[in-house]
DNA sequence: AATGAATGAGTTTTCATTCAT
DNA sequence: AATGAATGAAAACTCATTCAT
């Protein structure tokens, strides 16, 4: 007996995973050399395919990038969102979370390269920029200064001003991940052993939050 | 009465400063926008003129890079070695004298870009890659190295790794640095006040280094 | 009771029909867009079937740009022809029905874009111009000077030279057909009414070659 | 003794005539090939210089077209605005002379061909034909309207509409070019003799305009 | 020393054509 | 018969580098 899900003929089944096969190939080189230096056709043979297929699926190299960085680093803000949004349990506990996810999911795997890649190169592509400013850094940064409102309004955490405090927990966090992710090779730079920073961070920075108990 | 340096006619005083504005003007590109999307005739504009002019003194993109970071990289790290090389006093007061040397002339100047660049670019460049970590990286790690050990030897300092120790001295600064060249421009980062954050750290660093004294 | 031409079941029918509308579509696009300028992805979509369809059917681009032209116009001819070689009565009124015919069937119908096209575009792509000369231009003009000299053999034209006067017939014809069809998109040029033009220039020169009558 | 006019080192007097040689290439092939099939690299090749070069002088394939139509169209309209500025005599015979410098100086020249390409392809590039129509059909259009105009108002003139009027006269000039200049050459169309044709039209046309005298 | 015109290799993008299913 | 995914040749455009003057 056949299993449903692969009554399609093998070609099909091919075709529906192309697009992601070369998303997962555009982002490896894009990490890998950067965006202005990512050569399409280097992404087509990474995926196996030819230079025209690639065509087929995003309209240019500005949609790849798009595609990557939705598929991926929005798909994943995305899913925050709704864990915010869903979460009944303490402010503090959520906060520290979605720090974490944020590290693990992104910060420490390969996406972290395309943040370092919008340092490096958001200068000279404005309309990649403006994409990635709106869909990952306003959306990320509201979340986090969403939940930080939270935590105030419910008394937990102290009235800081919660948009302020936002940059406050991201900056160590992009610059732990530039450490870690992205320093050239090459360079004997110290080794900061990541997890026991984001340990720390998190603690002291819910600590600083906590509000006073009388 | 004619200053002896200056004994020369100003055209070709002038002459001898091409080179210079040529330096001047390339990093003013390249810190601008990076290492790959600078084109030669942007600098040779910048500086005035032909592009034809630049290859009379560097021999293409890769050497013209590396005139910059050795005239201004280099060179600050070449006089950071005779201070300490000639230096008399305590330990602790050369380790400090460096650190904000470090700083000033190099991390909040425009130099700055260029540490950024390498962080993002230097993957992209192999060669330019191995020279700033030769020519830089591991030259100013093993000065704080040696004055570490020097103050070690001379009883001054605890007996740390010194290794290990130079790395931990050499992270904030470039933390620092990253946070004040405010590598995420779509970003509005709160303002680090460097000139106390390097104050509190290197005075935290030297009493955290000193040798107990009985 | 089935009509005699209709035994074959309704699926079958419509794939009988598929060359038809595949030519239309590509008539459609041809004209609008040019030769050069049609995409056969955009003429498969606009006949509803996918660009593998067309390939099924026609060799190639220009083998449909010529099934196109023997379809409509050729095929127009074809049936002047027919009509010229069984007509049994006064030249006059032979030459008037078979430029009326013209006009109507191709000129004053998207056919007449065809034309132009092969105007516009004709010296891109001799191939085109050859067979569009030996079928179209060849053939009907050999029509006409073929009536010609069946009025003149039967006394009822003036003895021209039947092959200069072909040309003097086909000559305004063209050019209502280029005005009509508003060659000039931008240009709002006055409307000539050309039911009207036909008819004067018809019976103008059927006047003009009116063999004397003593 | 030399020459004031050739001071100049060779290469130098070549780099003036630069842009000429290339506008009159890129004519030659535009004329010959139409503006999508006209291969950049054909133009330059044409003008015995490499690809790069043409985009020395010429920023893309849209500007060196309009840089053609305006050095030499545009040029030429100009040319009759002054003409038409500064003449004396009576209107009948400056609109026949700028109806005759149209005909000798564009349309009986290659430059024909660039009429004959905007009428084709100026759909495909509605940039182009926007252009096309600002700086030629609407300049060269209100220059016959202004000059119907001054015969109006002068009295020379029946009190046609000038507008109109204007179109009226553009009209077989147009398709007299198209006529002449740009059939397909495979085909055996009918000579209409240019120049006949242009004094007859030029003549029926003054004395169909002129006012009645009392 | 200085110029800047010239080059051509390299990259993105398009589209007629092929072919496995 | 029909599909539509895949291909790759071709063309516009960029820019580091060369070289005649």
């Amino acid at each position: 007996m056949q299993a449903p899900q692969d009554t399609k003929p093998r070609w099909e089944r091919r075709k529906d995973a192309r697009p992601q096969e070369l998303l997962a190939a555009a982002l490896e080189q894009f990490v890998e050399r950067g965006y202005a230096a990512t050569r399409l056709e280097d992404v087509a043979r990474r995926a196996g395919v030819s230079k025209g297929t690639l065509y087929l699926y995003f309209a240019n190299k500005e949609e790849l990038f798009k595609a990557v960085v939705r598929d991926n680093i929005v798909a994943t803000i995305g899913e925050a969102e709704q864990d915010a949004a869903t979460f009944d349990g303490p402010s503090g506990e959520l906060l520290g979370a979605l720090l974490m996810k944020w590290w693990e999911e992104i910060c420490a795997t390969p996406l972290g390269g395309i943040t370092k890649l919008m340092l490096a190169e958001g200068n000279n592509f404005p309309e990649l920029a403006q994409f990635y400013n709106d869909e990952v850094v306003a959306r990320g940064s509201s979340l986090f200064t969403r939940v930080l409102t939270r935590g105030i309004e419910r008394g937990e955490f102290r009235p800081v001003d919660p948009v302020v405090m936002t940059q406050v927990l991201i900056a160590p966090v992009i610059m732990l991940m530039m450490w870690t992710h992205s320093f050239m090779p090459t360079c004997d730079m110290p080794q900061i052993p990541p997890q026991e920073f984001m340990d720390v961070f998190i603690a002291t920075t819910l600590r600083g939050l906590k509000a006073d108990t009388p």
